[in-house]
RNA sequence: GCGCCAGUAGCUCAGUUGGAUAGAGUAUUAGACUACGAAUCUAAGGGUCACGAGUUCGAAUCUUGUCUGGCGCGCCA
């Protein structure tokens, strides 16, 4: 059993001896920072003296003298009510097996039956990533990865606006392209798009079709769709390339197929008024602080009310929960979907949303606007090409999504120790350099000859990834993942340094050595593995 | 003007159901390879937790006021 569990549930006896019942969920244990504080403490002396209305120090020896001290070595009160509790190595060592025995399904909870439906990306299909894109795709897949691992079950899922006037931008833009390409008179629209992936993409269907399309009737209908197909093979390209593959492509314009928006409208018809000809939602009703059209006075849709049956649409397939990774920049928009929602007697907690934080690409200590190659915006694809997938992912993965993020170029395709994702990689080449060194050596899983600092240390903060796993799952937190892979690519090159491995006249020792070794390479691979970054066995 | 997010070491950031001397990385300085990968490790210096007031045994954390920055506030998507 964990430790941490067990330790919490003798300290529960305790206190019921004492008169207190509490839950597992009401005790605190954390990992001591200073060595001196034992290996765990608690605070429950403290939290629940009022109970007992005395003070803290008197409570904690109550229930010192209460406790059950199987497999804990002694105990300490310190400071103001703190009870430290220093473990027997032995009731340390079990975590080993464990971790060997479930390898890859360590720190993985039990399926929870719960379905989570994911919406990231979600870019309009009129070009390129850029790295904003790119932000959301690490942080919405590594949730993904994060969630699943902690016992849901997942879709990812990538909502392509193709009924608004961004796809027909598009449209003309490809045939005035097009056009050009024959030597004809062409018109690009201003609000068009201007790039040269524009130009190619006319290119490609030029030799698809050759001339074919000067004949059409309705010649912008097909570039609309012809483009936009491309474009979302590009972008699936790009995506596939950073590990992120979705489950399924909704398209807007399929969602509003079967009059789906127009017995929206009727559903919703008691939470709207007409103003000016327009149609307005009364959301402040509910959450939102100002009332929203959905249908323009010319009669058009606005972009929120297909999104609203989107919505619907998504929760109408069983999921228990929706996540939007969205811009911060979208930030008003929460309010006013979830008040659509409750309008359908949602509660508003069944959709989650995540803002991402803007990115700023900083290169000689400057922000970068655009690239130096294109002249337009950065895109996701410069991005792999110039830093590698696996720095990009852990980069965006690195830091809470809330918070802005400063990209460091010259960090991320520096080749050594200050880069973080080289040294939680190196510290796994290491260990597999370790382990292939000895693969004639056998490994004593019992890894009942650990003892040192460095050891101990490693064991404690292997035994905790299960909680952090729940946690990062708990708070949609990626970031936890990476600085746990970071301490503990640390703690693996502090053993290494301090402690010889192989030592073929102490295979004792050794064997027990190869059992951590191994366990914390698991580890280490299980949780880079979550955000999407390889574990190399060389570099 | 209103709303959301933020302000912690020179820089980039952790620390958020209130807990012990506020932590990492980076940068700077000084050390450590005749053995498993030195892409590593060991130390040192570096702080008015934006500012004030409050709540209590105890505040970076909770409440409140102020200042600064980013973003939003459209019959755009």
């Amino acid at each position: 059993m964990d430790i941490v569990i067990e330790l919490k549930t003798k300290l529960l006896e305790a206190l019921k001896k004492m008169g207190v019942n509490l839950t597992v969920d009401d005790i605190v244990i954390e990992n001591s920072k200073d060595s001196s504080h034992g290996d765990y403490a608690t605070n429950v002396a403290m939290k629940y003296c009022k109970e007992f209305q005395k003070p803290p120090r008197e409570v904690a020896n109550l229930i010192l003298s209460n406790l059950d001290m199987s497999g804990i070595d002694k105990v300490e009160i310190a400071g103001p009510g703190f009870i430290n509790l220093f473990l027997k190595k032995d009731s340390l060592q079990s975590i080993v097996k464990t971790v060997i025995e479930l390898d890859n399904n360590y720190g993985a909870l039990p399926k929870n039956g719960k379905k989570i439906n994911v919406e990231f990306v979600s870019a309009n299909p009129t070009g390129d990533l850029h790295v904003g894109h790119a932000r959301g795709a690490a942080i919405g897949d590594s949730l993904c990865r994060i969630l699943s691992f902690a016992g849901y079950e997942v879709t990812r899922e990538y909502y392509i606006n193709d009924a608004g006037s961004q796809i027909k931008h598009l449209g003309e833009s490809v045939y005035a392209r097009y056009r050009e390409l024959f030597g004809l008179d062409f018109n690009l629209p201003e609000d068009g798009y201007h790039g040269q992936d524009i130009i190619d993409i006319a290119k490609i269907i030029k030799d698809e079709i050759g001339d074919e399309a000067l004949k059409m009737e309705d010649p912008v209908s097909y570039f609309m769709r012809r483009g936009q197909d491309l474009e979302l093979e590009k972008i699936n390209r790009d995506l596939q390339v950073f590990r992120v593959k979705f489950d399924i492509f909704s398209s807007e314009l399929k969602i509003r197929s079967n009059k789906a928006v127009e017995k929206e409208l009727e559903y919703l018809s008691n939470h709207l008024y007409r103003e000016e000809g327009a149609l307005v939602l009364k959301t402040t009703d509910f959450l939102d602080d100002k009332d929203r059209v959905v249908v323009k006075s010319n009669g058009e849709y606005t972009y929120f009310l297909p999104d609203i049956v989107y919505h619907c649409n998504k929760l109408s397939r069983g999921f228990d929960q929706l996540i939007d990774v969205l811009g911060a920049d979208h930030h008003g928009y929460i309010n006013r979907m979830k008040s659509a929602l409750m309008m359908h007697g949602y509660d508003k907690d069944v959709l989650d949303v995540s803002l991402i934080q803007m990115v700023r690409i900083m290169k000689d200590g400057e922000e970068m606007k655009a690239s130096k190659r294109t002249g337009n915006a950065y895109t996701l694809r410069e991005l792999c090409e110039d830093v590698g997938v696996d720095a990009a992912r852990y980069f965006f993965a690195m830091r809470a999504s809330t918070s802005h993020l400063d990209f460091d170029m010259n960090l991320a395709v520096e080749q050594s120790s200050t880069n973080p994702v080289y040294y939680a990689q190196y510290a796994h080449a290491r260990l597999c350099s370790v382990l292939d060194n000895s693969s004639d050596i056998e490994i004593d899983i019992s890894a009942k000859n650990l003892k040192e600092k460095s050891e101990i240390n490693l064991l404690k903060f292997i035994q905790n990834w299960p909680n952090v796993v729940k946690e990062a799952s708990d708070e949609k937190a990626p970031y936890k993942i990476t600085n746990y892979i970071h301490s503990l690519a640390e703690l693996v090159h502090v053993f290494y340094t301090e402690c010889r491995v192989i030592d073929r006249d102490n295979l004792s020792v050794t064997s027990s050595r190869l059992a951590l070794c191994k366990a914390s390479k698991i580890v280490l691979e299980n949780a880079l593995n979550l955000v999407g970054v390889s574990a190399p066995s060389h570099m």
